[in-house]
DNA sequence: TGCATCAATCCAGTATAATGGATTTTTGTT
DNA sequence: AACAAAAATCCATTATACTGGATTGATGCA
């Protein structure tokens, strides 16, 4: 797909999602109705100057409007999709699948999310005696990640490392599912005192 | 810093690593030597279709453009899909994505990989004094990856776990691009008998 | 020092990005 | 249907992105 193309649809899209009118937006950012209207249209190839203006007032990074939008044996190596282990929360209704092979002795678990709009979800991991690392890598939408008194906002692509140490809550704020993959890997409690 | 400074820096210091002169740039892109001139001195603002074609003949994308350099930006848990490290392999040309936080301190890796169709990579991992443990996982296409004597067919949502501790193999045998993560864990070497 | 070669910058001309006001299209209400 | 209000597109004008050839600067060698 050409940049333009791509560009085009990107900015109406984040234009309309925040509910900004032309003018609106031209106000905001500092370019033109026009500009914007022929952006929109695939008429022009806009300056990055102009476009990082756009993506100022869209609160998006610039590279966001390049980016493209997206896509049980025992003892086994092996875990086909289809055998995967699915389990949707009934609280908050996320799915879950299980992509590491059940059986198989690894240190690693990777797991991927299904996460519904608006849906959010809140574990509290402060007494744990094991320190487990893990990773979330967004594949499609977006996700409010907040780990302790931080709060991010991860994009599809985007990662975020911790250590699961802390409260983290998991929050689509978006009006579309987000998936995204979740790494993990436990190590020994090596030398931890415990109380 | 604004946008243009970064993308001056960035164009200048890309096209120096790689060894062209303004004219081979030129050349390679389909821009102007003057433009690029232009664009690395500041003095410009590059239209995102030339951006595009410079990034093309850099063989980086257009996100990379815009990214921060590399160390500029110190131990952040976060790494923004924009500024990923990105590496083609110039002999089979499979591409390197790599996702996890470039600083942080995690026993984690997380790497994205895009393989051309009919491309074949090894790796000889027998003399390996750490334990790594790997897993593969396609999240597009189809590849084939032998291990040891073994030989595994993955397909999209596949996961296939293992130890580099033999000789590993992957191969792209369809006619499409392939797209898996890997995710790699390295255990202190504990309690291994050194002869 | 002088010549030769290559790389980067300068400059004038052209194409097109960008703007503000006028026009058309859409949306909602009575 | 008819009107009003708002939103998007069209249009003439201005600013500037982009180009090709000319000039300057840097590097190496006799």
């Amino acid at each position: 797909m050409h940049v333009d193309t791509l560009i085009a649809k990107r900015v109406r899209e984040l234009r309309k999602s925040r509910g900004y009118t032309l003018d609106q937006l031209a106000e905001h950012s500092g370019v033109s109705r026009s500009m914007i209207s022929l952006i929109e249209r695939e008429e022009t190839s806009p300056t990055a100057a102009v476009l990082n203006k756009l993506a100022d007032a869209l609160s998006v990074t610039l590279a966001t409007l390049f980016a493209d939008a997206p896509g049980a044996v025992p003892e086994q190596p092996l875990s086909r999709y289809a055998e995967q282990q699915i389990w949707r929360d009934p609280a908050s209704g996320y799915l879950r699948r299980h992509v590491s092979p059940a059986g198989f002795a690894s240190p690693l678990e990777l797991v991927e999310l299904t996460f519904p709009p608006g849906a959010t979800v809140a574990f509290d991991n402060v007494a744990r005696n094991v320190i487990t690392h893990q990773q979330v890598w967004v594949l499609e939408g977006e996700m409010e990640i907040t780990l302790g008194e931080q709060r991010w906002q991860l994009q599809a692509g985007d990662c975020l490392a911790m250590t699961l140490d802390r409260h983290i809550a998991f929050h689509n704020a978006t009006d579309r599912p987000a998936r995204y993959a979740l790494v993990l890997t436990t190590l020994s409690p090596v030398s931890r005192r415990t109380p």
